[in-house]
RNA sequence: AGGGGUGUAGUUCAUCGGUAGAAUAAGAGUCUCCAAAACUCCAGAGAGGGGUUCGAUUCCCUUCACCCCUG
Protein backbone atom coordinates (compact mmCIF):
# COMPACT_ATOMS: atom_id res chain seq x y z
CA UNK A 1 0.00 0.00 0.00
CA UNK A 2 1.58 3.15 -0.86
CA UNK A 3 1.51 6.07 1.42
CA UNK A 4 -0.60 9.23 0.76
CA UNK A 5 1.42 12.43 -0.26
CA UNK A 6 -0.02 15.81 -0.96
CA UNK A 7 2.02 18.44 -2.71
CA UNK A 8 0.78 22.17 -2.98
CA UNK A 9 2.90 24.28 -4.86
CA UNK A 10 3.00 27.22 -7.81
CA UNK A 11 4.96 29.79 -8.58
CA UNK A 12 5.63 32.72 -5.80
CA UNK A 13 3.18 34.84 -3.82
CA UNK A 14 0.47 33.07 -5.36
CA UNK A 15 -1.06 32.36 -1.78
CA UNK A 16 0.33 28.39 -1.27
CA UNK A 17 0.88 29.46 2.66
CA UNK A 18 -2.63 30.22 3.50
CA UNK A 19 -3.96 27.24 1.37
CA UNK A 20 -2.30 24.86 3.23
CA UNK A 21 -2.83 25.78 6.11
CA UNK A 22 -6.80 25.53 5.72
CA UNK A 23 -6.03 21.84 3.89
CA UNK A 24 -3.65 21.02 6.88
CA UNK A 25 -6.54 21.67 9.48
CA UNK A 26 -9.45 19.78 7.33
CA UNK A 27 -7.43 16.63 7.10
CA UNK A 28 -5.19 16.50 9.99
CA UNK A 29 -2.17 16.87 7.59
CA UNK A 30 1.42 18.25 8.94
CA UNK A 31 3.30 21.03 6.80
CA UNK A 32 6.64 19.97 5.20
CA UNK A 33 7.87 23.16 3.22
CA UNK A 34 9.85 22.78 -0.01
CA UNK A 35 11.54 25.79 -0.24
CA UNK A 36 15.71 26.56 -0.34
CA UNK A 37 15.05 29.40 1.82
CA UNK A 38 12.86 28.96 4.43
CA UNK A 39 15.05 26.49 5.76
CA UNK A 40 17.00 29.62 7.02
CA UNK A 41 16.88 31.09 10.65
CA UNK A 42 16.95 34.56 10.43
CA UNK A 43 15.66 35.13 6.64
CA UNK A 44 12.37 35.81 7.43
CA UNK A 45 10.64 38.52 5.57
CA UNK A 46 12.48 37.88 2.42
CA UNK A 47 11.37 34.31 1.97
CA UNK A 48 8.28 35.10 3.28
CA UNK A 49 8.50 32.67 5.58
CA UNK A 50 4.99 31.58 8.06
CA UNK A 51 4.91 33.45 10.94
CA UNK A 52 4.35 31.13 14.17
CA UNK A 53 0.97 32.49 14.78
CA UNK A 54 -0.29 31.93 11.12
CA UNK A 55 0.46 28.04 11.29
CA UNK A 56 -2.67 27.84 13.64
CA UNK A 57 -1.07 24.70 15.33
CA UNK A 58 0.27 22.78 12.46
CA UNK A 59 3.24 21.43 12.50
CA UNK A 60 5.75 22.19 10.01
CA UNK A 61 8.83 20.97 8.97
CA UNK A 62 11.79 21.80 7.45
CA UNK A 63 11.65 26.09 8.66
CA UNK A 64 14.19 27.46 10.24
CA UNK A 65 16.58 24.32 10.79
CA UNK A 66 19.77 26.19 9.20
CA UNK A 67 22.07 29.05 9.72
CA UNK A 68 22.75 31.12 6.64
CA UNK A 69 26.19 30.24 6.49
CA UNK A 70 25.05 26.13 6.10
CA UNK A 71 25.15 25.03 2.44
CA UNK A 72 21.59 23.42 1.53
CA UNK A 73 20.71 21.28 -1.65
CA UNK A 74 18.40 18.73 -2.85
CA UNK A 75 20.09 16.08 -1.28
CA UNK A 76 20.17 17.60 2.14
CA UNK A 77 16.81 18.60 1.31
CA UNK A 78 15.46 15.06 0.44
CA UNK A 79 17.32 13.00 3.67
CA UNK A 80 15.53 15.45 5.71
CA UNK A 81 12.42 15.50 4.01
CA UNK A 82 12.03 11.76 4.08
CA UNK A 83 13.11 11.76 7.57
CA UNK A 84 10.04 14.50 8.23
CA UNK A 85 7.63 11.99 6.39
CA UNK A 86 8.38 9.09 8.53
CA UNK A 87 7.38 11.34 11.37
CA UNK A 88 4.30 12.77 10.21
CA UNK A 89 3.44 8.58 9.37
CA UNK A 90 4.35 7.94 12.44
CA UNK A 91 1.82 10.50 14.00
CA UNK A 92 -0.56 9.03 11.47
CA UNK A 93 -1.31 12.27 9.83
CA UNK A 94 -1.33 13.15 6.21
CA UNK A 95 1.79 15.07 5.05
CA UNK A 96 1.46 18.31 2.72
CA UNK A 97 4.54 19.10 0.62
CA UNK A 98 4.03 23.04 0.47
CA UNK A 99 6.73 25.00 -1.34
CA UNK A 100 8.07 26.78 -4.57
CA UNK A 101 11.23 24.20 -5.51
CA UNK A 102 9.93 22.30 -8.24
CA UNK A 103 13.87 20.32 -8.12
CA UNK A 104 13.01 19.57 -4.61
CA UNK A 105 9.73 18.16 -5.07
CA UNK A 106 10.71 15.91 -7.80
CA UNK A 107 13.61 14.73 -5.77
CA UNK A 108 10.95 13.38 -3.17
CA UNK A 109 8.43 12.52 -5.01
CA UNK A 110 10.11 9.80 -7.32
CA UNK A 111 13.38 9.38 -4.99
CA UNK A 112 15.78 10.72 -7.38
CA UNK A 113 19.34 8.89 -6.66
CA UNK A 114 22.06 10.95 -6.70
CA UNK A 115 24.85 8.60 -6.04
CA UNK A 116 26.17 10.90 -2.81
CA UNK A 117 29.76 11.73 -3.28
CA UNK A 118 31.47 9.39 -1.27
CA UNK A 119 35.65 11.24 -1.95
CA UNK A 120 35.65 15.04 -1.33
CA UNK A 121 38.57 15.33 -3.33
CA UNK A 122 38.30 18.76 -3.89
CA UNK A 123 37.43 17.58 -7.65
CA UNK A 124 34.50 20.10 -8.51
CA UNK A 125 37.03 22.42 -6.91
CA UNK A 126 39.44 22.03 -9.46
CA UNK A 127 36.77 22.04 -12.60
CA UNK A 128 35.32 25.11 -11.14
CA UNK A 129 38.90 26.35 -11.73
CA UNK A 130 39.71 24.83 -14.85
CA UNK A 131 36.30 26.50 -16.16
CA UNK A 132 37.59 29.89 -14.95
CA UNK A 133 40.86 29.61 -16.41
CA UNK A 134 40.74 27.77 -19.47
CA UNK A 135 37.17 28.72 -20.33
CA UNK A 136 33.93 27.00 -20.79
CA UNK A 137 33.97 25.61 -24.21
CA UNK A 138 37.14 23.76 -22.98
CA UNK A 139 35.07 21.71 -20.04
CA UNK A 140 32.83 21.20 -22.47
CA UNK A 141 35.07 19.45 -24.97
CA UNK A 142 36.24 17.48 -21.52
CA UNK A 143 32.33 15.93 -21.51
CA UNK A 144 32.42 15.39 -24.87
CA UNK A 145 34.90 12.56 -24.62
CA UNK A 146 33.53 10.93 -22.22
CA UNK A 147 29.76 11.41 -22.42
CA UNK A 148 28.55 12.80 -26.00
CA UNK A 149 25.03 12.47 -25.09
CA UNK A 150 25.35 14.87 -22.09
CA UNK A 151 27.70 17.25 -24.11
CA UNK A 152 25.32 17.45 -26.35
CA UNK A 153 22.38 18.03 -24.07
CA UNK A 154 23.84 20.46 -22.22
CA UNK A 155 25.05 23.98 -23.36
CA UNK A 156 28.68 24.74 -23.36
CA UNK A 157 27.97 27.90 -21.41
CA UNK A 158 26.18 25.95 -18.56
CA UNK A 159 29.22 25.35 -16.59
CA UNK A 160 27.58 24.23 -13.82
CA UNK A 161 25.93 21.26 -15.20
CA UNK A 162 29.21 20.56 -17.19
CA UNK A 163 30.72 20.22 -14.29
CA UNK A 164 28.44 18.05 -12.42
CA UNK A 165 28.69 16.10 -15.25
CA UNK A 166 31.95 15.57 -15.46
CA UNK A 167 31.78 15.00 -11.44
CA UNK A 168 29.50 12.55 -12.09
CA UNK A 169 31.70 10.60 -14.53
CA UNK A 170 34.12 11.08 -12.23
CA UNK A 171 32.58 9.70 -8.84
CA UNK A 172 31.09 6.71 -10.53
CA UNK A 173 32.64 6.18 -13.88
CA UNK A 174 28.99 6.45 -15.53
CA UNK A 175 27.83 8.28 -18.08
CA UNK A 176 25.47 11.34 -16.44
CA UNK A 177 22.81 10.87 -19.16
CA UNK A 178 22.18 7.22 -18.92
CA UNK A 179 21.83 7.86 -15.48
CA UNK A 180 19.35 10.02 -15.96
CA UNK A 181 17.57 8.11 -18.80
CA UNK A 182 16.86 5.75 -15.78
CA UNK A 183 15.93 8.21 -13.06
CA UNK A 184 13.39 9.63 -15.45
CA UNK A 185 11.93 6.47 -15.61
CA UNK A 186 11.02 6.31 -11.89
CA UNK A 187 7.11 5.70 -10.71
CA UNK A 188 6.46 7.50 -7.69
CA UNK A 189 5.81 5.06 -4.32
CA UNK A 190 3.92 7.46 -3.25
CA UNK A 191 -0.32 7.65 -3.64
CA UNK A 192 0.19 11.26 -4.34
CA UNK A 193 -1.85 14.25 -5.45
CA UNK A 194 0.46 16.87 -7.24
CA UNK A 195 -1.17 20.27 -6.71
CA UNK A 196 -0.02 23.06 -8.53
CA UNK A 197 -1.71 26.57 -7.73
CA UNK A 198 -1.57 29.13 -10.96
CA UNK A 199 -3.24 32.47 -11.24
CA UNK A 200 -3.69 35.01 -14.17
CA UNK A 201 0.11 36.45 -14.98
CA UNK A 202 -0.91 39.90 -14.74
CA UNK A 203 -2.63 39.51 -11.15
CA UNK A 204 0.27 37.02 -10.54
CA UNK A 205 2.85 39.98 -11.16
CA UNK A 206 0.98 42.75 -9.55
CA UNK A 207 1.02 40.24 -6.13
CA UNK A 208 4.48 39.74 -6.46
CA UNK A 209 5.14 43.62 -7.02
CA UNK A 210 2.63 44.49 -3.75
CA UNK A 211 4.51 41.96 -1.26
CA UNK A 212 8.23 43.39 -2.09
CA UNK A 213 7.08 46.61 -1.33
CA UNK A 214 5.12 44.70 1.67
CA UNK A 215 8.59 43.25 2.37
CA UNK A 216 10.22 46.29 2.39
CA UNK A 217 7.63 47.92 4.63
CA UNK A 218 8.41 44.82 7.50
CA UNK A 219 11.70 45.94 7.28
CA UNK A 220 13.45 43.74 4.87
CA UNK A 221 16.72 46.15 4.76
CA UNK A 222 17.19 45.38 8.05
CA UNK A 223 16.86 41.96 8.08
CA UNK A 224 19.53 41.96 5.30
CA UNK A 225 21.49 44.58 7.24
CA UNK A 226 21.38 42.11 10.35
CA UNK A 227 22.68 39.12 8.36
CA UNK A 228 24.95 41.29 6.88
CA UNK A 229 26.66 42.33 10.17
CA UNK A 230 26.68 38.95 11.12
CA UNK A 231 29.17 38.71 8.74
CA UNK A 232 27.42 36.67 5.90
CA UNK A 233 28.85 38.04 2.53
CA UNK A 234 27.15 37.15 -0.74
CA UNK A 235 28.54 34.43 -1.75
CA UNK A 236 27.04 32.00 0.47
CA UNK A 237 23.93 29.68 -1.10
CA UNK A 238 21.82 31.68 0.98
CA UNK A 239 22.46 34.78 0.18
CA UNK A 240 21.58 34.76 -3.48
CA UNK A 241 18.23 33.88 -2.61
CA UNK A 242 15.64 36.71 -3.71
CA UNK A 243 15.75 40.06 -1.67
CA UNK A 244 19.30 39.09 -0.46
CA UNK A 245 20.97 39.50 -3.11
CA UNK A 246 20.09 42.66 -4.67
CA UNK A 247 19.76 44.47 -1.44
CA UNK A 248 22.95 43.20 -0.86
CA UNK A 249 24.30 45.24 -3.88
CA UNK A 250 22.65 48.32 -2.10
CA UNK A 251 23.93 47.85 0.79
CA UNK A 252 27.11 47.64 -0.72
CA UNK A 253 26.51 50.56 -2.41
CA UNK A 254 26.84 49.59 -5.92
CA UNK A 255 23.20 50.40 -6.39
CA UNK A 256 20.69 52.80 -5.18
CA UNK A 257 17.95 51.27 -3.16
CA UNK A 258 15.39 52.17 -6.28
CA UNK A 259 17.57 50.08 -8.68
CA UNK A 260 17.19 47.26 -5.92
CA UNK A 261 13.88 47.25 -5.28
CA UNK A 262 13.32 47.15 -9.45
CA UNK A 263 16.12 44.16 -9.64
CA UNK A 264 13.95 42.66 -7.06
CA UNK A 265 10.91 42.67 -8.60
CA UNK A 266 12.18 42.07 -11.73
CA UNK A 267 13.84 38.80 -10.81
CA UNK A 268 10.90 37.79 -8.59
CA UNK A 269 8.72 37.33 -11.85
CA UNK A 270 11.62 35.87 -13.93
CA UNK A 271 11.53 33.65 -11.10
CA UNK A 272 7.63 32.67 -10.74
CA UNK A 273 7.90 32.41 -14.67
CA UNK A 274 10.53 29.80 -14.10
CA UNK A 275 8.49 27.86 -11.92
CA UNK A 276 5.75 27.74 -13.98
CA UNK A 277 7.41 26.26 -16.88
CA UNK A 278 9.17 23.48 -14.33
CA UNK A 279 5.68 22.52 -13.20
CA UNK A 280 4.03 22.31 -16.83
CA UNK A 281 6.44 19.45 -18.03
CA UNK A 282 5.82 17.52 -14.69
CA UNK A 283 3.80 14.78 -15.31
CA UNK A 284 0.11 13.88 -13.63
CA UNK A 285 -0.29 17.42 -12.01
CA UNK A 286 -3.04 19.11 -11.06
CA UNK A 287 -3.35 22.45 -12.18
CA UNK A 288 -5.43 24.83 -9.80
CA UNK A 289 -6.14 28.30 -11.49
CA UNK A 290 -7.57 30.85 -8.82
CA UNK A 291 -8.54 33.00 -11.89
CA UNK A 292 -11.33 29.88 -12.04
CA UNK A 293 -12.09 30.41 -8.71
CA UNK A 294 -12.67 33.90 -8.36
CA UNK A 295 -9.71 33.59 -5.70
CA UNK A 296 -12.31 32.26 -3.25
CA UNK A 297 -10.41 29.71 -1.10
CA UNK A 298 -13.36 27.91 0.12
CA UNK A 299 -14.12 26.60 -3.48
CA UNK A 300 -10.61 25.89 -4.30
CA UNK A 301 -10.56 23.76 -0.60
CA UNK A 302 -13.64 22.23 -1.95
CA UNK A 303 -12.20 21.38 -5.04
CA UNK A 304 -8.67 20.03 -3.54
CA UNK A 305 -10.94 17.70 -1.13
CA UNK A 306 -12.48 16.32 -4.17
CA UNK A 307 -9.42 15.07 -6.00
CA UNK A 308 -8.13 14.00 -2.86
CA UNK A 309 -10.73 11.98 -2.43
CA UNK A 310 -11.03 10.29 -6.29
CA UNK A 311 -7.74 9.82 -5.68
CA UNK A 312 -8.08 7.71 -2.46
CA UNK A 313 -6.38 9.99 -0.52
CA UNK A 314 -8.97 10.99 2.39
CA UNK A 315 -12.37 9.34 2.91
C1' A B 1 0.23 82.82 -28.23
C1' G B 2 5.47 83.22 -30.27
C1' G B 3 10.39 80.81 -30.78
C1' G B 4 13.27 76.32 -30.52
C1' G B 5 13.71 71.09 -30.07
C1' U B 6 12.32 65.84 -30.19
C1' G B 7 9.23 61.95 -32.36
C1' U B 8 12.61 54.56 -34.38
C1' A B 9 10.35 47.66 -30.67
C1' G B 10 6.55 48.11 -24.17
C1' U B 11 11.12 51.10 -22.51
C1' U B 12 16.25 53.28 -23.24
C1' C B 13 19.30 54.20 -27.26
C1' A B 14 21.86 53.22 -32.34
C1' U B 15 22.26 53.41 -37.69
C1' C B 16 21.35 54.63 -42.72
C1' G B 17 19.02 58.06 -49.21
C1' G B 18 18.98 51.35 -51.09
C1' U B 19 15.91 44.89 -47.35
C1' A B 20 16.65 49.38 -39.38
C1' G B 21 20.88 47.11 -35.03
C1' A B 22 21.35 46.55 -29.75
C1' A B 23 20.22 46.54 -24.59
C1' U B 24 16.25 45.71 -21.49
C1' A B 25 11.22 44.29 -20.42
C1' A B 26 7.58 40.62 -22.48
C1' G B 27 7.04 35.43 -24.39
C1' A B 28 8.84 30.19 -24.84
C1' G B 29 12.14 26.54 -22.94
C1' U B 30 16.27 23.37 -20.50
C1' C B 31 17.06 21.35 -15.75
C1' U B 32 18.18 14.66 -11.71
C1' C B 33 23.77 17.90 -5.80
C1' C B 34 24.45 25.78 -5.24
C1' A B 35 17.59 25.25 -8.31
C1' A B 36 15.08 31.94 -5.04
C1' A B 37 20.69 28.92 -8.92
C1' A B 38 22.66 28.23 -13.81
C1' C B 39 21.68 28.23 -18.91
C1' U B 40 19.12 28.51 -24.01
C1' C B 41 15.76 30.24 -27.73
C1' C B 42 12.31 33.70 -29.86
C1' A B 43 9.08 37.73 -31.56
C1' G B 44 8.48 42.88 -31.84
C1' A B 45 9.66 49.40 -34.35
C1' G B 46 11.13 54.80 -37.65
C1' A B 47 3.59 59.30 -34.97
C1' G B 48 -0.26 60.64 -39.33
C1' G B 49 -0.53 62.81 -44.26
C1' G B 50 1.80 64.87 -48.54
C1' G B 51 6.16 66.09 -51.62
C1' U B 52 11.36 65.50 -53.91
C1' U B 53 13.72 60.83 -55.70
C1' C B 54 14.45 54.98 -59.60
C1' G B 55 14.06 54.39 -54.28
C1' A B 56 12.73 57.97 -48.12
C1' U B 57 12.92 55.99 -41.67
C1' U B 58 16.72 59.41 -43.39
C1' C B 59 15.86 65.50 -47.30
C1' C B 60 11.47 69.18 -47.65
C1' C B 61 6.28 70.72 -46.27
C1' U B 62 2.19 69.90 -43.08
C1' U B 63 -0.89 67.90 -39.00
C1' C B 64 -0.56 65.80 -34.28
C1' A B 65 1.97 64.58 -29.61
C1' C B 66 5.62 65.61 -26.02
C1' C B 67 9.68 68.76 -23.98
C1' C B 68 12.31 73.56 -23.27
C1' C B 69 12.45 79.00 -23.53
C1' U B 70 9.76 83.73 -23.81
C1' G B 71 5.09 86.12 -22.74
Amino acid sequence: MKQPLIILTGPTAVGKTGLSIELAKRINGAIVSADSMQVYRGMDIGSAKIKEEEKQGIKHYLIDILDPEEDFNVVQFQARAKAALEEIYADRKCPIVVGGTGFYIQALLYNIDFTKSEKEDGYREALEQTAKEKGADFLHEELKKVDPKAAEEIHPNNVKRVIRALEFYHESGKKISEHNEQEKEKESFFNSAYFVLNDDREKMYQRIDQRVDQMLQDGLIQEVKALKERGFHSSMVSMQGLGYKELFEYLEGSCTLDEAVYKLKRDTRHFAKRQITWFRREKDVIWLDKSAYESNDTKLLEELMLQLKKRGIIE
